[in-house]
Parts: structure tokens; sequence; C-alpha cells
DNA sequence: ATGAAAGCGCTAACAA
DNA sequence: TTGTTAGCGCTTTCAT
């Protein structure tokens, strides 16, 4: 397949390569209709496209930016990137999606080959764990914005849940329905995410402001594979909790494998609320009461930070952290 | 932030830039020493990164391949692209990911801004709406791969399920549990998709080989909206079905809001099996009987046939269609 | 209204 | 063992 440049189609119609560039890019300002006609024939009839590479290693513009997710298997990862998606084909950019799956290694080489690959700008769920990386490239002007997460070292716009107030809902419910000892089981690969912090310390904060003793055994955070055992152990302490707050969605499965297992009734034997609105709440046997992220809005906040940072529309100066809504949805397990 | 290139790096360790590409392209036979650890060091002392983007340009290839699913919604979908995503990922290559929606409109213009963005090779998930499209690309010995549907018209590569074998599995293990009126709900956007087709016709073909007849008023292809009042219309039909089997998770999802709406007892009023192994079938309450795809068997495959290609170790002169061998897996839905 | 020419950052003959 | 040179396909001054 000899590719088809825009020599030849300056060829065929009979104008120099600037004119037919000219085209290309719309400035029809100063183009004789002929001419016009004459390129757009000959474009047709060569079936001439337009290489993009030898355009972005001009104009140093890919229109593409980078995504690094921190771990792709959670429902609310691929929501974010949708809506990501989405927004950039409304600006006529392109998305590479990358899996750091929470390790500041990966995540460190996918930035640099993301800047190889002479991304525009990138959109992260930050490890944490790159500081100086993420410094250098702010330092350098790099367009970046954080997700779901946001580094207090590093000042870049970031886009989070209100984590404190998505525990607290999830709390205050429990309460209203007569709960009392009320656990909170989050998933843990790396120390220090403020994701996960904060929605602990909401829960804990949400205890307190409802006069309620916080037991240290009702908190746990752990990978998948142990939330078998700890909750055997969890529950068959002499007061084992009522209630139960998954912190995310791999969470709540991996409670609701166990559950089956074990035959434990939900909400009878235990009551239930799960962070991020799985595909299954409303149907699942009980419904699943849950604490919906606006993912879809966050993911468009983000891009449109990113894309209008590019775009050197700035106003990111004052804000740096976007903080959005949680919102309860009831159902019959709590 | 000023870009550095091979150039900087040659001017600061008193070389030219060919020695400098020679060594990041790892020719070090012909090299001295001193000249390699000159540039190492002039490297990490400038911050180096080669752009992709010239190099992409002069090499005529980007190292990236093309995705294009046809509905991202489905958990089929994202196990596939994961696992090409593997795949590539240790071939050194990229992906880009684009969502045609089942519209054949915007999988043209998918497959046109990929080739514009110069990919290597693309795998589709073909709406069949894009004949003499692909066939060009086939005339042009473009790298390219089908992925869960074929095209009769287009002898390309193309990995499957053995979706005649996924229906009759079904079909056989409800027959053994003692239902004889089943039914069979699909999705319908596109008339002509292979999937659907094959899943019906092994769907009837199982029907009689068990000699059940074939009732028309269970054989339902539909769009999602519409499967709640088809299943009410069904369900009160003077015989209804007894057993359904949702032709995929999206299906099986809707399928499972109804009965949850209506109370219907799975599997006492109804029994189900759904193809595609959706997150909660080992959980949901009743456990789903499924009948799985080996998704990321299915991408990997792809992958490498279509890396393969692009490394023009060809061997996909014999074989069309590659078919993967669905896979039951009993649970208490039925 | 259109064209000539330089150059984006890199690679690959071919020379030396 | 290393350097010179000519592009890859496009955009963009600056002439004309």
């Amino acid at each position: 397949m000899r590719t088809i440049t825009i020599a030849d189609v300056a060829k065929h119609s009979n104008v120099s390569k600037s004119t037919v560039s000219q085209y290309l890019n719309k400035r029809y300002e100063y183009m004789g209709e002929g001419t016009k006609t004459r390129i757009e024939e000959a474009i047709k009839l060569l079936g001439y496209r337009p290489n993009i590479v030898a355009r972005s290693l001009k104009q140093k513009s890919t229109t593409t930016i980078g995504v690094i997710v921190a771990n792709i298997l959670h429902t609310f990862s691929t929501q974010v990137i949708r809506a990501i998606e989405d927004i950039c084909h409304d600006y006529d950019f392109h998305t590479i999606v990358c899996n750091a799956d929470d390790d500041p290694e990966k995540e460190k080489k996918y930035i640099e080959m993301l800047q190889a690959k002479q991304v525009d700008g990138i959109i992260i769920f930050p490890t944490g764990g790159n500081v100086e990386l993420f410094l250098s490239l702010k330092e350098n002007d790099f367009p970046l914005v954080f997700m779901d997460r946001y580094m207090s070292e590093v000042q870049v716009p970031s886009v989070v849940l209100d984590n404190e107030k998505a525990s607290k809902l999830a709390v205050d419910y429990f309460v209203d329905r007569g709960y009392q000892r009320i656990g909170i089981m989050t998933t843990s690969i790396l120390e220090n995410l403020t994701t996960r912090i904060k929605r602990v310390g909401g829960y804990r904060q949400a205890l307190q402001e409802q006069n309620i003793p916080i037991n240290e055994n009702y908190i746990k955070s752990l990978e998948l594979h142990q939330f078998e055992d700890a909750m055997t152990n969890m529950l068959s302490l002499k007061n084992p909790p009522q209630a139960i707050l998954a912190g995310n969605d791999l969470a709540l499965m991996e409670i609701l494998k166990f559950t089956k297992k074990k035959k434990i009734s939900i909400p009878k034997d235990l009551a239930l609320i799960g962070i991020d609105d799985v595909s299954f709440a409303s149907f699942y046997n009980p419904g699943l009461t849950t604490v919906a992220q606006p993912a879809f809005e966050m993911g468009k906040k983000a891009a449109e930070l990113l894309l209008n940072k590019i775009q050197k529309k700035e106003e990111d100066v004052h804000h740096h952290i976007y903080s959005f809504e949680p919102q309860l949805i009831k159902r019959e397990s709590c």
C-alpha cells in the first residue's frame, strides 16, 4: 500500500503542497474556487488521507491525552474513562488508557511512555509514590489532572469525591435504621491513599457525631483475599457488627461472596451499604443500598480541566480540588 | 519545556546524531566503550527522552494497534480488551480503543481515524456494514483481525466463540433438569450479526435434537428497553416458557431486573441461564448458571494473530476462523 | 491567490 | 568505529 502524500495531491491538482495544506486546514480565504474543487477531486480520486503522525511532529501536538487509572477492575475507573473519552471526542482528541495496577513503578513507566508518545496531557489516579516526578511535570507546566485522589505535596487540579461525606451518608443511614455496631471494610494496597483515608476518617467522624463509640475491631483495611478470614473473625466477636460499609465495589463483592457462602442473610443478619454504584445493585436480592459517585460528571470535569489547560484557556488558578457530592441510593440491604 | 533532541545529546557527548541514534537502538556492536558511556551520561544529564512521533514518521510504524469494539457495555468486550492490552504490552505495542456503538458509520469513521493515526493494524468486532471498506483494507494487505463475529464476504482471520455450541450446552442442561418449554432472548440492533444468528440457530438445533417442538413465541430478539413488555407477554401465554436462555450479559441483566420487579422466583417460576460469565453470577441469589466465553484466551489469540501478521510472521494462511469452546458453569438458577 | 523552502526529531544508507 | 546526508509527510513563514 504505497502511501499517498500531500505531494501526490498537489501534483494531480496542479498546485503546490502548501496550497493543499491550506485546503486541508480549511483556510479557504484566498483560495480560488477552481483550485479548491481541483484539490477536492484529487483527494477523492487518490483516496488521500492526511498522516497525523507527520502533522503531530510538525505541530508538536498529538491531540491525544493519556489516562492512567490505578486499577481498571473498579467500576468507577471504567465509568470515568468513558466520560473522559466522550468529552475528548467532542474536542477531537484521542485517549490512551493505561492501568498502573496501583504500582508506582508502573505509574512512572507509563508516564514516561506517554511523554515519549508526546501526549498533550495526562489524567491520572496517582498512586502517591512519584512525588518528584509529578513536581517536575508541574514545574515544566505539563498539563496534568489528578482523579479520585490528590497529593498534598503536588498542587495540581484534582477531581475527587467528597469521601468523608460518602461515609457519613452511609453511617447516618445505618444509625437511622437502628444499627449501632457498624463496621467498615476497605481494600488496601497502598498506604496514604487519600481516598481510603478520607472514607475511614469520615466513618469515624460520623460515628462520633452520633455519639457511638468507635470499635477498632470493626475497621478493616485489607487485601481482597484476606476478606474472608477477617469477616469470619469479625462476626465471631462477642459483639459482632450488625452493619458493614464496603469501601468500594470490589470490597462489596467480596463481602457478598462471603455472606452467600456462609448463608448470612442480608439485612437480617448483617446490613450492608457499598460505596460505588455497582451494576447489579438494583436487582440483587436483596437490593443493595449504595453510595453512588457521580462518575460521569467527575470524568467530564477532569477532561474539561485538562483540555482547557492544553488549549491555554487556563482558569484553574484558584481552585485545586474539585469535590463532588456522593449520593445515597436506598434499597433493601439496609 | 524546551524539547531536548538527539542533537543536544550528540553535542553534549561529542558525537554525531547517528551515533546517538545507534545507541538508542542498542546497536552497540561497533561502539567504543567511551562513546557509549558519554552518551549515557549526556542522556541522563539532559533528561532526554526519544520522541516516538518522529521515530514513527521515519519508520512508518507506530507500534500501536487499534481495537474497535462493537459495544463497550458488554463485559465480554472489556475482558477482551484487557487481554489484548496484556499481549501488546509484552510485544511493546500500544493500544487505542474505540467504541463503535454497533453503528457502521462510526465504525467507518474510527477505521479512517486509526489509519490516519498510522496504526499498524486493527482488531475489530465488525458491525457487518462496511464490506467494501474491509475488502479494500484486505486488498491493501492491511493487518486486520475480526473478533466475536466474522463476515463471510471478507476473508480475514476471525476469533469467535462456538456460539452454536454455547446454546446447545444451555438447552441440553435445561432439558436434563426437566425443562421442556425453553425460550431465548437476545439483543438486537443490527441484522445479520453472526453471533446472534448462531446462538439462535444453535438453540433451534439443540431443541430439534431433543425432539422438542420449536415455539416461535419463545424466541425474542429485541432492544433492551423492549424486554419488559416482551417478558410480560411471554409469561402470560397459556403455555409460558419455564426456562430462558439470555443471549448475553445485558439481556441477562434486563431479565433479572424484570424478575425482581415482578417477584418471579428463580428457578422455581422461571429457570435461567446466561451466556457470558457476569461478575455477580457466583454470588447472586440464586447463583446464576452461565455459559462462559474464554474471553481472555480469545483476546490473546486475536492479539497474537495481529502482531504476528504485523511482524510478517504470517502463518494465518490456512485457517480463517478460530473457534473457541464455551463452558457451562452450573449454579442454582437452573 | 499560490509557491518555495525550511524544518519538526528521528533513522539509515553510505562514506570515511 | 563514527559522521554526513537525505529524507519520512506535514506546516508555515515569506515571497511573488
